[in-house]
DNA sequence: AAAAGTGTCAACCGCCGGTGC
DNA sequence: AGCACCGGCGGTTGACACTTT
C-alpha cells in the first residue's frame, strides 16, 4: 500500500455519529476552535481535521440555526444571490444563523426552483472571488488613509467609499469623486449595468445596503 | 407491499490564498 | 523563492427519506 492510500485509509467517512460529535465538542470545548488537523492526533477520533472543521461549523456550533427557512430569509438570500451570484459565504453572513453550506442546498433545492432558474455555471467565477481579494489586498497595502480609493480618486476626492464597480478600467469613471455620492453598479457586465446611486439603491433594497456599509470597502463584479 | 423515481441535505472533493519556515 | 501546512470556498456526490406507480 502506497503512502497516500495509507493516509487516506485512515480516515473515516459518511455521516458522523453520535459519540464522534460528541467527541469533537469535547475538543473544541477544551480546545477552542482552529487547529482542525490535531483533533485526529489528539482525540483519536477518527477524522481528517477538514472533516472535523465541517461538521462542528454545519452542524455543532452553538449558532447554526436548524429547521425551516423564513419567507424574510427567503427574501435575503434571493436578493444577496441577485447581487454576489454564488458567493455562499458572503450570502450565510448576512443570514444569521445559516452556514454557507445550508444556503447553497436551500438554494439549489428550493429558491432556484422557486424562481424557475435553472441550474448554470457559477456566473461570477472564481476569477472574480480572486479579483475581489486581490483589489482589497492593493489597496490595503499603502498606509495612506485614502489608500483604499481608486488611483483617480486619491489624494483628497471626497469618494463615498461604500462603491460597486467593475473592475474592467472603466471603474473609475463610476464614481463621482467630487460629490460625495458613490455610483453603484449591479452586474456582471459592464455594458448592461445598470447604474444606480448609492442612496437611490438604499431606498430599494435596504437589507442589501447594509450588507455593503457593513462588510466591504469595495465590491469589483465584473470579469 | 414493493419497486422505481425524486428530493433533500450532510459530507466530500479539489482548488486556492495566506502564512510560516 | 519555494515548499508545506492550514483554513476556507464553491461544486458535486451519495445516502437516506419520501412519493409515486
Amino acid at each position: 500500500m502506497s503512502d497516500m492510500e495509507e493516509k487516506s485509509s485512515e480516515y473515516k467517512k459518511g455521516l458522523w455519529t453520535v459519540e464522534e460529535d460528541r467527541i469533537l465538542m469535547d475538543y473544541v470545548r477544551v480546545h477552542g476552535k482552529g487547529k482542525w488537523n490535531r483533533i485526529p492526533k489528539i482525540t483519536g477520533l477518527k477524522r481528517c481535521g477538514k472533516s472535523c472543521r465541517l461538521r462542528w461549523i454545519n452542524y455543532l456550533s452553538p449558532g447554526v440555526k436548524r429547521g425551516d427557512f423564513s419567507e424574510e430569509e427567503n427574501d435575503l438570500i434571493i436578493r444577496l444571490h441577485n447581487l454576489l451570484g454564488n458567493r455562499w459565504s458572503l450570502i450565510a453572513g448576512r443570514v444569521p444563523g445559516r452556514t454557507d453550506n445550508q444556503v447553497k442546498n436551500h438554494w439549489n433545492t428550493h429558491l432556484s426552483k422557486k424562481l424557475g432558474i435553472k441550474k448554470e455555471k457559477n456566473k461570477v467565477s472564481t476569477s472574480s472571488r480572486i479579483t475581489i481579494k486581490k483589489s482589497r489586498q492593493d489597496f490595503s497595502t499603502s498606509s495612506s488613509p485614502n489608500s483604499k480609493l481608486p488611483h483617480s480618486c486619491d489624494g483628497g476626492g471626497h469618494v463615498n467609499p461604500k462603491v460597486i464597480m467593475t473592475s474592467d478600467g472603466h471603474s473609475q469613471n463610476a464614481v463621482d469623486c467630487e460629490g460625495a455620492q458613490g455610483l453603484v453598479a449591479i452586474t456582471d457586465d459592464y455594458e448592461s449595468s445598470s447604474w444606480f446611486f448609492h442612496d437611490e439603491l438604499k431606498s430599494h433594497t435596504p437589507n442589501v445596503m447594509e450588507f455593503l456599509d457593513e462588510s466591504l470597502d469595495f465590491v469589483w463584479l465584473g470579469l
